[in-house]
DNA sequence: TCTAATCACATACGCCACGTATGTAAGTGG
DNA sequence: CCACTTACATACGTGGCGTATGTGATTAGA
């Protein structure tokens, strides 16, 4: 019964502890998590998690991390499945309203998240899954598909509308609906962008 | 010196701790904010806080309440301002924007309030600001300015879309460049919805 | 005008959560 | 094999929240 090497014991300490973080916040919130309930379903206690993360910030930095590493690779599989570069813009645009709906990446990563640590785009995690969405626009704006505009601006404006609409949806009487009039309003938006707007 | 009424001394004890919280919420934050610490600030104890607004987020109502209204009456005089009415709704987006600069009202309204709250459409004070804009877009599609489209989901992703715009640049290395490439970028979006594109 | 009831707060108490300081056993390098 | 480090657990203090209770001033009724 050999022991595992000992690395290998401490990376799924803080897998554990992540998961569990994870879990917690994603439920009942950030500020409502009690770091000695989940650290103890975890079957640790605090002082595993100040070892690891420094404090209950440093944990949440970890999650979001790990989440936005998630998102970023959900978007590029979305992007890189579409006929066209255009397409592929609204499909991403489109996916990430859909990861707005996800109860866990709505409370963790869009409220909680700019709440406790400000900025997203400050974060040492650079919100990676934005920048796929900015690298995607500067490719539209070479191939001239695209108005010249600064796709860092545009990136960041599509997002914070994604979410707000994620948001709203989520809590709407009727979200299907919702969802639709959303997804339509925001294809208006987008067609603004487009050089050429009679292809539609 | 006959005392003043007592209805007038419960109002400006009420003033007093809704002053004094939003003030605190607004430099460090709800979460940051200890009630014993901005009561006393006050001149008052937290059992007066308690008595008037039930607990701390019962505060945090009523101040974003407050500042809504503020952020309403704004938008209505900024729009009321402009030579058209597609300018006027521009101007108010605009406003919006420079509105989410501030840092009471990022942090407040737009940071702690959704984290702590939930989404804003769902409280009381409806969110007066963004109806307001909802108001403009069913005019100007009323008018045939603007292409049919839900009133209410346009207005979500603008007032998400001029949030996150307001985040980045107040958060930007050179804000006021930030700024400019922001309200560029926007003012591409918002061409989108125009029927005819061309009057520009 | 005197009294009783109410109201607008202040005071006191307990609980819980966080962070830190310290302890300890297991592992590692020389 | 021994000194040292590492990866946690345990113990403790502090502070913030909510509630239960107290109290003095105001108001209402006879």
């Amino acid at each position: 019964m050999a022991h595992k090497p000992r690395s290998e014991m401490i990376a799924e300490t803080r897998a554990k502890l992540l998961a569990s973080g994870r879990q917690a916040f994603g439920t009942v919130g950030y500020a409502e998590a009690s770091m000695d309930d989940f650290t103890a379903a975890a079957g640790l206690t605090r002082g595993a998690l100040y070892h690891h993360f420094g404090d209950k910030k440093g944990l949440l930095e970890a999650v979001i991390a790990e989440i936005d590493g998630e998102m970023s690779e959900r978007l590029r599989q979305v992007s890189a499945m579409a006929g066209n570069p255009w397409q592929g813009f609204v499909d991403e645009c489109t996916a990430y309203i859909e990861m707005a709906l996800e109860p866990e990446i709505q409370r963790i990563v869009l409220l909680d998240g700019p709440a406790t640590l400000g900025d997203p785009w400050q974060w040492p995690s650079q919100n990676a899954c934005i920048r796929s969405m900015t690298d995607s626009l500067q490719k539209l704006i070479d191939a001239k598909l695209v108005v010249e505009v600064d796709p860092e601006a545009i990136a960041r404006l599509i997002s914070g509308a994604s979410l707000h609409a994620a948001l709203w949806i989520a809590n709407a009487d009727d979200p299907p609906s919702a969802s639709k009039k959303a997804v339509k309003a925001f294809n208006v938006l987008l067609e603004g962008l487009l050089k050429d707007r009679s292809r539609h």
